[in-house]
RNA sequence: GCGAACGUGGUGGAACUGGUAGACACGCGAGACUUAGGAUCUCGUGCCGCAAGGCGUCCGGGUUCGAGUCCCGGCGUUCGCACCA
């Protein structure tokens, strides 16, 4: 021991505090959870998600996470694998500056204070972790790299700017994701979001969600984590299909003219799913949004057109919600109908979204709820083209509720598709309209670009200048990076720009192309960019030169396990894969999917609620640790509940935890070493050890802790001192779980090695294999007792040592029917 | 509305591909030891019943020698998404 002020542990009491600090000093004395990471055998990255330094401190959700993950990683190094279980801190964002605006901090002097706070309590939990590769991604040495993945973006096309309808929060004074909306309202604060239109800055990632699609069958993740990227990527088969317009004059307002001939026509493209009900397609409607508005309308319904676009507009998301009622108005224009050749009115409505398909549709009030309602409120024409069973073509569409779900039925008034069922008229149809050019089948996606640009000032700046001579110009890689300056005034305003715009001593530059004086782009960039490629960062947080080592990658990554919470199921994870694929494109890295293997933990909550600082009932880690010590609560975290489900914090819980490991310590040390252990006893030893090595690599820490305490039961069962042989192996099992107690067993046992560099203990599967059985007996299916018997028992042997029992022969009512016999399980005696 | 997960003692939860329901733990009860303890240890603890036995995994059907597990129909809880054409 180097530090005199640690006062060893006593032999007589289990004191955890002693011990926890003991061997949290001479880990790092000794370098223990280092990994060798040019040369280790048989390489293994245990990734867990890395935390936002809150200035509350760590939540007991972060220590749940991280433990789980500290076990799987401890049992992969047991089993020979070198581990690499690298933390870092998720420090830029709104999270970070919306605090210290709150308390009136500068969130560049609060947040080393925060990761100096987290830094204790993750040691002093007792994680495997080598801290020298933790990142930080509010510092400079990272977020040069995280513009570098900006510029690589952009090189390939993939980033563009665009004036867009953005949801914008009137307190945050920010513009947000899609994803940081929540039912129309900020997540962050609450406030119902509004729209605004900026330039924004995009990322191509809708031009990847086929791959995105794709490659979830293939990826050993939690099903719930790719069912939701599934939804949230949304592939939909359909159709494209032309409707063409008259241009302006050939069609007067009053005289449609349904055999016009249409010549240099405008179009509109719209999507559709249901091809197969074209014919019932009685008008259209475009986005209020779509650029061909302006176009169609005609001049005596311009001023009614515009009323509506600008009243939309203006409209936050919240009232384009389900519950309205239907709203829209006449553009005054017709466009034909490419099966039917009929002219059928556009109309624009804010039910139908420009972010989704072509922002315009067919509108089939037949066959669609929401064009059934729209159609009935404006008295469009509505028209039957599937008859389901009991229906004819005549057969009216009844005024409540259209036939949405009519996919079991037959084309009708459809020309000569007439009779088809739903998937072939799609087919058909389809093959039709492509046969002149009108239509073809095409694939839809949900997922929308990713708007990456924030204006607000906690983030990298995006390293693009403006020149008035040469134009947009990115940053050259030699200036990377663009260092976020030190401002006071860091808040953000009305202006719907980033507070870096106040500062012209910061962005006005020289032209990197003329050297004539230009501008700085001022967004920063969103924390979910800083995230997508920080695991690509770890290896190599030593290496100033690259953003990352190509020895060190082709090395560790991809990560072979990640665990974290099913929160960042769409988001994160998406982003990561999707900047894992771009640089794959780039030739920068040679695999496309960053994580092999994910899991989803659960949630804590405690005593039936939900954790809250509202409520006053969250967990302060700190506290815990202080009364029970960092093993007891580990292990009592992952005892409550299943892994990947969560748990119940109950209050009184960790007592049993901390028994265990009592009496593990008593065991342990009043071991001793006179004959041979017991034989009972080392049967369910090896039985545990087996379970244990089961249950682990399954995340199933609950049922390895239970079987854990079994074993301990039968070790001290009627106030026996175990034998050395029986106890030693334990403390092995044990160590993922409370690695700081069984380091300081493992030592008082005579190891001068660390625990977890000793392996773990050979499973013998002759010594966990019991020489009789308690077989179940049913009579008729009903359980009726058990006989004791050997193992390797036959149906014959079986039968007859339940006849034998008279507490289960009183039930064989004369001569057995039938005999059903699992080995080593049941016999059932059917008379 | 759509999608996903789930429903087991007083509580958290066990139960591998249908095969001894309730492991393990908390709590509770009784006892031991203590000046005392909300400390520690031992035993008990699904429900009804003195017992034999009966009943039990949200409810109702079904398949099976046998169902917590599989199928059908309800009810309920939680979490996502939400006018996505």
């Amino acid at each position: 021991m180097t530090d005199p002020t640690i006062e060893p542990p006593r032999a007589d009491v289990y004191d955890p505090t002693a011990v926890e600090r003991k061997w949290q000093a001479r880990w790092a004395e000794r370098g223990t959870n280092h990994t060798d990471l040019a040369g280790g055998e048989r390489p293994f990255y245990a990734l867990m998600m890395f935390p936002y330094p809150s200035a509350e401190g760590l939540h007991v959700g972060n220590l749940f996470a991280f433990t789980g993950n500290d076990i799987y990683g401890r049992f992969q190094r047991l089993q020979g694998h070198t581990v690499f279980e690298p933390l870092g801190y998720d420090a830029f964002g709104i999270h970070s500056e919306n605090y210290a605006l709150k308390i009136g901090e500068h969130p560049a002097e609060l947040t080393p204070k925060n990761i100096a706070n987290f830094q204790r309590q993750l040691t002093r939990a007792g994680l495997m972790v080598d801290w020298r590769y933790a990142v930080n991604t509010s510092s400079p040495d990272y977020y040069k790299w995280t513009q570098w993945v900006f510029l690589q973006l952009l090189e390939r096309g993939l980033a563009y700017k665009k004036k867009a309808a953005v949801n914008w929060c009137p307190f945050d004074k920010t513009v947000l994701a899609n994803e940081q909306v929540e039912g129309g309202v900020c997540e962050r604060c609450g406030t119902p979001v509004e729209q605004r239109f900026l330039e924004q800055w995009f990322f191509r990632i809708s031009d990847y969600a086929g791959r995105l699609l794709e490659n979830l069958d293939w990826l050993d993740w939690s099903d719930t984590t790719k069912t939701a990227q599934r939804n949230w990527i949304g592939r939909s088969e359909g159709a494209e299909v032309r409707f063409l317009v008259p241009t302006q004059g050939e069609v007067e307002d009053d005289e449609v003219d349904e055999n016009a001939v249409l010549m240099e026509a405008r179009e509109i493209r719209v999507f559709t799913t249901r091809v197969d009900t074209i014919f019932g397609a009685t008008y259209l409607v475009l986005a209020p949004e779509h650029p061909l508005v302006d176009a169609v309308t005609t001049p005596a319904q311009r001023a009614e057109v515009e009323a509506y676009r600008e009243r939309t507009a203006k409209q936050d998301v919240v009232s384009r919600k389900v519950t309205k009622e239907k709203t829209g108005v006449f553009t005054g224009a017709y466009a034909q109908n490419p099966a039917t050749n009929t002219l059928i009115p556009i109309w624009i409505a804010d039910y139908v979204l420009m972010e989704y398909g072509t922002g315009a549709i067919m509108a089939v009030p037949g066959h669609d709820e929401r064009d059934h309602e729209f159609a009935r409120k404006f008295e469009l024409p509505i028209v039957r083209v599937v008859a389901s069973a009991g229906e004819d073509a005549d057969t009216p569409i009844p005024d409540e509720g259209a036939h949405v779900h009519d996919v079991d039925g037959r084309l009708v008034n459809s020309g000569q598709f007439d009779g088809l069922t739903v998937e072939e008229g799609k087919r058909a149809i389809v093959a039709w309209l492509a046969g002149h050019e009108a239509g073809r089948a095409v694939i839809n996606y949900r997922l929308h670009d990713w708007c990456i640009s924030r204006q607000r000032y906690w983030g990298p700046p995006i390293p693009v200048i403006y020149c008035d001579a040469c134009g947009m110009q990115q940053v050259p890689e030699k200036d990377l990076p663009v260092v976020l300056p030190f401002i006071k005034d860091f808040k953000p305003d009305d202006s719907g720009v980033s507070p870096l715009a106040r500062h012209e001593e910061w962005y006005v530059v020289p032209c990197p192309e003329c050297g004539k004086p230009a501008r700085r782009e001022t967004d920063v960039s969103d924390t979910f960019l800083d995230s997508a490629w920080y695991f690509l960062r770890y290896p190599s947080a030593q290496r100033a030169d690259v953003p990352f080592d190509a020895a060190l990658t082709a090395r560790w990554l991809p990560v072979d396990s990640y665990i974290g919470g099913n929160e960042h199921a769409v988001l994160h994870l998406l982003y990561s894969r999707f900047i894992t694929m771009v640089l794959k494109d780039a030739g920068k890295v040679d695999f496309e999917e960053p994580f092999t293997k994910f899991r989803a933990h659960g949630l804590i909550i405690r005593e039936g609620a939900k954790m809250s600082k509202s409520k006053g009932n969250v967990i302060n880690p700190d506290a815990y640790i202080n009364d029970w010590g960092a093993d007891a609560f580990r292990t009592y975290l992952m005892f409550l509940g299943p892994y990947e489900q969560g748990g119940d914090f109950q209050d009184k819980g960790i007592v049993g935890p901390k028994r265990f490991l009592e009496n593990l310590w008593r065991s342990a040390t009043s071991a001793h070493t006179d004959g041979a252990p017991d034989g009972a006893v080392m049967r369910k030893l090896h039985q545990t050890i087996r379970k244990v090595g089961d249950d682990v690599p399954r995340l199933s820490y609950n049922t390895a802790i239970a079987a854990m305490m079994e074993y301990m039961k039968a070790l001290r069962a009627n106030d026996r001192t175990p034998h050395r042989d029986e106890v030693e192996p334990l403390v092995q099992l044990v160590s993922p779980f409370a690695p700081h107690i069984a380091e300081e067993l493992w030592e008082r046992l005579g190891h001068d090695e660390s625990v977890f560099d000793a392996g773990w203990p050979a499973f013998d599967p002759e010594l966990a294999a019991e020489d009789t059985i308690a077989l179940a007996v049913q009579v008729n299916g009903k359980m009726r007792g058990t006989v004791t018997v050997p193992r390797t028992v036959d149906q014959a042997g079986a039968l007859a040592a339940a006849t034998a029992d008279p507490a289960i022969a009183k039930f064989i009512t004369g001569v057995p029917k039938k005999v059903i016999f699992v080995p080593g399980r049941l016999i059932n005696i059917v008379v």
